[in-house]
DNA sequence: TGACCTCCCATGATATCCCATGATATCCCA
DNA sequence: TGGGATATCATGGGATATCATGGGAGGTCA
């Protein structure tokens, strides 16, 4: 699976289309890409469609009417949509997200590794600032092997 | 297998018939939705046909003469019933799962990956905040693996 | 026979598909 | 390695299909 990589910033015409950066489109299997509102920032996350059904296949382990299957399903599921390329690898970014993440003429595609965010330009320069600040003072580094537990 | 994702409020008309969101369409094979009253919340709960034989599978795993099982059992099948769309996506919201989830005059349409469920647009809002809420503080995250015992 | 329901058609708004264009990047061969 | 040929990309916009919604006609059941 290739990764996402680098930072694009990418026009949006009066259709509210946006061109997704051709270097991320070879990361998406089926011409198609989910979007949804980051529960941690005012960005759009992004991800290739097969990363959503293992995220469902993950889920169907917990019983289907549990509290926390619900609370799970709802928060990821039901903020999430699907988004089709064009044939010239547009998609038309719904309103709703493009206001949760106050983008309206200019979007900045980051890529993250297996999935990518969306930003307003502006929000993701200081956003970028924070992140470096962030790793320099915690020290952060990336662990050698998956934690147990979570995603 | 496609997935229920994102959010839609859509309207009732006059004579009961509401338009399942073009998006959830796709993921219902036969043309059908089977909705029954949520066991956990003041909504419906949707899914697909084929989905049911799945659930009837599940609920296997319960001793067939236990309470659990016939508690179950009753409230899921008991209450669900099947739709068929008409040839423009609607169908006619039944008035026993209308009052049920105090649907009047808008349904809001949430996607849960392989089910999703309708709510009273407001009712809808202040469960999207709780179930955010509990997702943070109770620290709940996808499994990477089964987790031991869950139907 | 009246109330209701299901099937079918109409309509406006919107989204999708498809083609065109210029700019840039890549390739290829001398 | 230079420079022209070719492919890819980002962008624009018109034609077309799809969607949500309304309402009528005929059938059905009490």
């Amino acid at each position: 699976m290739s990764l996402f990589l680098s930072t694009t910033i990418s026009n949006i015409d009066k259709k509210g289309r946006v061109s997704i950066p051709s270097g991320f489109r070879t990361s998406l299997t089926q011409n198609a890409v989910v979007l949804f509102s980051s529960p941690l920032h005012g960005c759009l996350e992004g991800f290739d469609s097969s990363f959503m059904d293992e995220m469902s296949a993950r889920l169907d382990h917990f019983d289907l009417f549990s509290e926390e299957q619900d609370d799970l399903a709802m928060s990821i599921f039901g903020n999430s949509m699907s988004l089709t390329l064009d044939e010239n690898g547009r998609v038309v970014l719904p309103k709703a997200l493009a206001e949760f993440a106050n983008i309206s003429d200019k979007a900045a595609f980051v890529g993250m590794g297996r999935k990518f965010q969306i930003w307003a330009p502006d929000a993701l320069e200081k956003r970028q600032v924070q992140a470096r600040k962030n790793v320099q003072s915690k020290k952060l580094s990336i662990p050698q092997k998956p934690p147990v537990g979570g995603v």
